[in-house]
DNA sequence: TGTACATCAGTGAACGCGCGTTCACTGATGTAC
DNA sequence: TGTACATCAGTGAACGCGCGTTCACTGATGTAC
């Protein structure tokens, strides 16, 4: 069913669509409507199947567009998932800059990180699946953005945890623990969009705990074994 | 290329594949090899696409028999994938028997674990990459059985925890540490199938690290956070 | 051992369908004067 | 403010292609006697 339409004369208009006739609205605003309905459509649409299975006649159908008019916005679907790419990541580092605030001790940083995660990833449900999926999608170009996000994201958590009092942490250190906790934020994060809403009090306290763990391992891992 | 064929007259047998005329084999053998060469051309062709991009025409050009015969070994491409699922999780247990026997200290273990996931990864590379591609792949049925093996390994890896110096340790706490293990290690498998063969040192080097980490952390996280 | 019949892996023609992409087009919006 | 022209998001017909699936078939292998 289309969701949204760029509406050229009133007899066109769906009559459950009738509010969205277009009045007084630019030419690129409209462009911009039916370029986000597209995006929309496509997160829609990628969650049963991924990316490869989504055709852009899917999407034009979605949207409410002739097959033809998708090349307006984008030039293949490959295009289009890079968009999405780069939208998903753009949600994700707003999560990450909640963290950021406040949080002095390290308790409460791990207990506001995963309940901030938790929140995040039900609240931009389509967005991380999307992501989780495309990580190892059939799409080379999306996975390979996928994956290079992921180590930008890596290497800014490691710079975080410079700032908190691990004295002495070698930039490598500081980067293998940082991959291991966004590895198993990706694990948590897809075990919150496969499961059943009565889990995720079992599936958060887990993340607590593991977080927990890892944390308190790398400081003792460290003070142990250093020179 | 066909791989092998099912040859019913010697001058349909190309010249390379001469050697491979069937002299003596019952016809139960030869649909036994039919089915093993599409199993292993279906797991040559995902490595691009993932098994949503794969087509039953395709698996058939490549195995050397028409579109049709396919039928006679599995009723679909989900079948065919769950034969997949079945078998590269049959690879991953035999791993899992190797790093069993012997491997007396904690970190022994540890060493041993890392080093026999980082060749296995290596040799059946095909294997592991279908099942980390098929565990958010686009088939329902596929991806649920892979969520599936993984949740009895992390079960199985929770008796073996059992089975350390670790006192009286929780089930759940034990499925707890086992859950975010499994986890780092399906991470690691997936930066070795990633990763240019000159990068597996680092890669191997920061999975001990992190391994250790969270061991040593489940132990003091234990000590002071118990009843 | 030889013969007659059953089985069944693989064949090949045919089908309707959805796909991406081309092309010339339309007509509302935008702009220059 | 009014007019003439340019822009360009969306249209619709058409294309060739690969897809999964149907069906009746063939002929080598297997079996009953």
């Amino acid at each position: 069913m289309p969701n949204t339409v760029h509406i050229r004369t009133p007899k066109r208009v769906p009559d459950n669509l009738a509010t969205l006739i277009p009045v007084n609205v630019s030419r690129s605003d409209q462009k911009e409507r039916t370029r986000r309905a597209i995006l929309d459509a496509a997160l829609r649409l990628t969650e049963d199947t991924g990316l490869a299975g989504l055709s852009l006649r899917q999407v034009a159908k979605e949207v409410g567009i002739v097959p033809t008019a998708f090349y307006r916005h984008f030039d293949s679907i490959d295009q289009l998932g890079l968009a999405l790419v780069e939208e998903s990541f753009g949600s994700l580092r707003a999560m990450i800059r909640d963290v950021r605030q406040g949080s002095p001790s390290l308790g409460q940083i791990v207990d506001s990180s995963v309940s901030v995660l938790s929140q995040h990833v039900r609240d931009e449900r389509a967005h991380f699946g999307f992501i989780a999926r495309e990580k190892s999608g059939g799409s080379p170009v999306v996975r390979d953005a996928v994956r290079r996000e992921f180590q930008l994201f890596e290497r800014e958590l490691a710079t975080d945890l410079a700032r908190l009092p691990m004295e002495h942490w070698s930039t490598e250190d500081l980067r293998i623990l940082s991959n291991l906790i966004v590895g198993s934020m990706i694990a948590t994060s897809e075990e919150i969009l496969a499961a059943e809403p009565r889990d995720l009090p079992d599936i958060t306290h887990r993340a607590r705990t593991q977080l927990l763990m890892v944390i308190v391992g790398a400081l003792n891992w460290k003070s142990s074994a250093s020179h």
